[in-house]
DNA sequence: GATGAATGAGCGTTCATTCAT
DNA sequence: GATGAATGAACGCTCATTCAT
C-alpha cells in the first residue's frame, strides 16, 4: 500500500506532535518544536492542520476511531461476558502500553479543559461506554451478571477502574507490563474483592450504615 | 482561632481562583480575573502566592490536607471494612458533588500536565491510596476481603472507579446526588457484577482466555 | 496645566506613531519601533490603544478633531468669503507644513485602504467639507458667488485642489513654505484661469466640445 | 498584432490583480487570491512579475503609459485651451469612472506608501502633469489664459479637483456618470466661482487679509 | 512553461510578574 | 500591606516566494 508523500508527512506531524505533548504537555509544546521533530517547516504544520489544537484534536480522532474499530472486530470472535471483558481491558492496557507517549496524551494532555474533555466524552468515550455497556447488558440478560446493579454506574466503574491503572503506570516508573493487569481488574470487577463467605454479608452491612439505607 | 483580616484576602483569592480555574481552565485562567473576582489588585495576589502555579498548588494542598484530616478522624469511629469503604467512598463524591468547581478543578484542570499531576500524586494522592489500601489491608486480615487479588490493583480500581464518578457527573448534566452513587460502587467493588451462580467460574473462565493464563 | 503621567504617555505613543508610520507606511511600520521611539515597552502600547490600528485611528481622529475645533473658531471672526475661503486654506496648508510627518500620516498612509478612508470621510471630512460648503453657501446668498455652479463640485474641488498641493509638498523637496500657496489657490478658485476678455466666452466654448453640450 | 498565449495569461492576472487589490486593498490582498482569480497556480505568477509589489506597478504603468498615449492622441485633434482641459478632464474622470476597481487601485491603493507614490509621481504623474502644464501654457501664449498665477500651482489645483471627484465618487455610491463632472469642474478651473461682478474685488480683498499681502 | 507543496522569516499581541508609590 | 501601571519575553500563525517535478 504505497502511501503519498503527503499522508506521510502528516503522520509525521501527528507522531512528532503525540511525543511533544506528552513531554511537555499541550500548552507547554511550541509548534515549531512539532516541526522541527516531524522533519518539516512551521508553516507546512497548518497545510495539514488549521491550528496546534487541531492536531491534539486529529491525534484522539484517529487514534480513537482505531482502536475502537479494531476493538468492535475482535469482540465479534468472543463470546462470553467475562472473555470479552478481559477482551475489551487488555486491548486497553495494551493500547497505552505499547505507547506511553500517546497514553500520557490521552491521560493527561487531553484532559486540560473541559472544553476537550467534553469534546471528547461527547464522541468517542460515549462509544466506549456504549461497548462496554453492552456487553454488560448482554451478561445480564444471559444471567451471567446480576441484574440488580445500575448498569451506568458498572460501565463508569469499569472504564474508570482501567483508566486509572493507565494513569497510576504512566506517572510511575512504567517498570511493569502494563497489560497484565487487565486479568485482575477483571476480576475484580466480576467478583469483587469481599471474601465469599462475607459477600452475603455485605448488602446488610452496607443497608445498615449507608445514609439513604433507609429508604 | 481569630482569623487575621489576612487570612481572609487569602481565602477569597483561593475560593475566586477555584472559579476562575474551573470556567476558564488553568492556562485559560488570568491572574488579572482571579484578582478582580477576589477584589485585590494584581499585585496582592502575589503577597500571597509566589505565582500562579502556586495558587493552583496552594489550592489543591489545602482542599486535600482537609479532606484527608476529616477522613481519617471520621474513619476512627467506623469500624466494619465495608462501612469504611462507604464512609470514604461518600466522603469522596460528597466533597465533588457539593462543590463542582473544586471538582472541575481537580478532575480536569490538575491533569493538565505531567509536573501537576506527578506532584499530586507525589503528595496527597499516596496518603489517599494508602488510606483505602489500609483499609483493604485490615479487611483482608480480618477476613472480610479476599487476599488473592494485588492490594495494589484493587486501590486504583477503587479509586479510579470514584474518580470517573466524579468526571462523568461533571461533565454531565450534574442533575443528580452525585454521593449517592457511593453505595453501588462500593457493593459493586466488594461483591463483584458476576451473578453468585456465575461467580466461581469466573476464575477458570478467564484463566482460559487470558494470554497470561497459562503462567 | 499639569498632564497626568498617563497623558504624556499617550501622548509619546502617538507623536512616535506619527513619526513611524510618516517614515515607514503604516503596513511596513512595526509596533515595537513605535514603542522604543516613544520610550515604552512594547506592551505599554496596548494600555493605550487596543491595536496597532487604532493608533492609528486615534491620530487622525484627535487630530483632526482639533484642527476643525480651531478652524470653526478662527472663522467666527472673519468676515468676507474670499477671506473665509483663504482662512480654511491657510489653515490647512499650514496645518501640514508645519507637520510632515503628519502631513504624510495624512496623505498617503491614511488613504491606504478604503477600509480606512471610508471611515475618515465619513468622519471628518465631511465635517470639512461642511465647513467649505457653508461658506460657499452663504457666498451665493450674499451675491459674492456664482451660484450657477454644483456647490458639491465647488466643495470637492476647492479641498482638492489644498490635497493635490499638501501631496505634492510632500513627495517633493518641500523647499518652500506650503502655506504660501494658498493664496493662489484661492484666488483660481474665485476668479479662474481664464483671462478676464476670454471668462465670457468659456461657457459656450465648452458648450460646443462638451458631449453632453446639447442637453 | 497577434497575442501570444503568454500575454493572455499575464493579462489575466492583471485583470485579477485589479480587483483584489481594489477589494482587499494590495497589503490586504493574497498572491494566492490572485492567482486563483487569474486561473493560474501561484508559482506561475512569478514568472511573469518579480514579486507581488511588481504587479502593482505593472499595473500602474501599463494603464497609464496607454492613458498618456491615448491623451495625446486625441489632443492633437482638438484645438482651443478650453476645450483641451475639457478633453483631458474627460479623459480623467471617464478612465476611473468606467473602471471602478482601477479608480480605487490609483486612488487609494497606490498612495499606500511613499514609497508608491514617489514612484508614481516621478513617472507619470509628471507626464500627466506636463500635458496639463502643456495646455496651460499654451493657453497663456494665446492669451486665453492670465498669466498671473503660478502655473505649476494651477496644475496642481486642476489635476487636484479631478483626483478628488474621482475618489469622492469612489467612496460614495458611485450613483451618477463620474464624467458628467468634468464640465463643472473646467467651468470652475476657466472662470472661477466669484460672481462676475465681485470678481474685480478678488485680489484686493485677499491682498487685505493675507499674511503675505503686505509683501 | 506550469505547477503547488513546502518553506521560514517575521510580527502583533498577550499576560504573568514586578516595583515605585 | 496594597496597588495597578508598566514590563518584555514569548509564540502561533501567515503568506510571499521558491523549486523539484
Amino acid at each position: 500500500m504505497p502511501r503519498r508523500r503527503t499522508d506521510d508527512k502528516r503522520h509525521r506531524i501527528l507522531q512528532a506532535a503525540t511525543r511533544v505533548f506528552a513531554r511537555k504537555g499541550y500548552f507547554g509544546a511550541r509548534v515549531s518544536e512539532v516541526a522541527r521533530r516531524a522533519g518539516v517547516a512551521d508553516g507546512t504544520i497548518y497545510l495539514y492542520f488549521k491550528s496546534k489544537e487541531d492536531i491534539l484534536v486529529a491525534l484522539f480522532d484517529e487514534v480513537m476511531a482505531e482502536h475502537l474499530e479494531r476493538g468492535r472486530t475482535e469482540l465479534r470472535s468472543i463470546h462470553g461476558t467475562a472473555a470479552r471483558l478481559l477482551a475489551i481491558a487488555e486491548h486497553h492496557l495494551r493500547l497505552f502500553g505499547e505507547n506511553p507517549d500517546l497514553a500520557v496524551v490521552f491521560q493527561v494532555e487531553l484532559r486540560q479543559s473541559t472544553k476537550f474533555l467534553e469534546r471528547f466524552t461527547a464522541s468517542w468515550l460515549q462509544d466506549y461506554f456504549s461497548l462496554i455497556s453492552g456487553v454488560i447488558e448482554e451478561g445480564q440478560r444471559e444471567g451471567a451478571l446480576r441484574a440488580d446493579l445500575p448498569r451506568k454506574v458498572a460501565t463508569k466503574a469499569f472504564f474508570g477502574a482501567l483508566d486509572e491503572m493507565v494513569t497510576s503506570w504512566i506517572l510511575g516508573r512504567r517498570d511493569y507490563d502494563l497489560s497484565r493487569l487487565a486479568l485482575p481488574v477483571v476480576e475484580l470487577f466480576l467478583r469483587g474483592i469481599a471474601a465469599p463467605a462475607a459477600a452475603r454479608r455485605v448488602r446488610p452491612a452496607l443497608a445498615a450504615v449507608a445514609p439513604s439505607g433507609g429508604k
